[in-house]
DNA sequence: AGCAGGCATGCAACAACAGTGCAAAGTTCA
DNA sequence: TGAACTTTGCACTGTTGTTGCATGCCTGCT
């Protein structure tokens, strides 16, 4: 992906382009996991974590990430889809955690039903994630 | 609920009732939402991070309690029901975190809709967890 | 009763992660 | 060029999860 169409993807999200941004947002669409905040750092050696973690929050405040916890303990994000709002029940979809690999995997396939909540309880966003074995460590 | 049935309830699932065990079980019964190590950590003041730590995770390896991964980051724990095995599908059931006042609520009869994963990845957990705005808060 | 072994508890310490304050550097715009 | 604002980097703090080790308590055997 040209650096073009990287910044677009940040302006269509009202986040200013920036260096630090576009590696960052770079390296999360090379992802097929989702990503703790460790794992950016441990990649991007040169920046500090601080500025990861603030553009994390960046992005995530902006719609272009959504957070995951998964029974890791720890915060992961992933990138969102285009035309996501990340609002429930219709942008939200199932995550995988492989407890013994511990990575993080997005369905964006399978939206999570909408369920019957007990009155004035109020959903505005979920998290559903499946812990178990993925394909790699199965064998 | 009398001392002896808390030992009984405990002796179900094979753990030795101890002095601790019997506070910590009684302090669970008495909560209406799920709680944190904090949380345990300040209405038993006298006993040690470390012991009420190692309690709950004995209460979890027995099946006890379960672990719920709510928006907060942190890790809450709550009661399971005497026949709960805490095994996807059957067992498992929605949560809801309230993000205002930071609640995590149990919903036993909520149970969570078995989801269609791609080949070869095999689900032995789940944790599914509504964040919005509860009743308490939403006035 | 006395003792040995095992489990439970408490203390200390550590690592990882989340988060904040402040100052320096960079960017934008007049 | 310079002022205002944003972004980045550094230092530091607090909390949580976790482990190691020493002590204490309970149990069962002799």
């Amino acid at each position: 992906m040209t650096t073009k169409e990287l910044e677009d993807k940040l302006q269509a999200r009202d986040i200013h382009p920036t260096a630090m941004r576009l590696l960052v947002l770079e390296y999360l669409i090379g992802q097929e996991e989702a990503i703790s905040l460790s794992d950016l750092e441990s990649h991007l050696t040169h920046s500090d974590r601080t500025t990861l973690y603030r553009t994390l929050k960046t992005f995530r405040e902006h719609g272009l990430v959504h957070q995951i916890h998964d029974d890791s303990g720890n915060t992961k994000y992933a990138l969102c889809r285009d035309d996501c709002t990340c609002s429930y029940p219709d942008d939200m979809h199932v995550h995988f955690y492989c407890s013994r690999c511990e990575k993080t995997y997005c369905f964006p396939h399978l939206t999570i039903p909408e369920m019957d909540l007990p009155d004035s309880f109020e959903p505005t966003y979920v998290n559903f994630v499946v812990t178990g074995t993925c394909p790699s460590c199965a064998s």
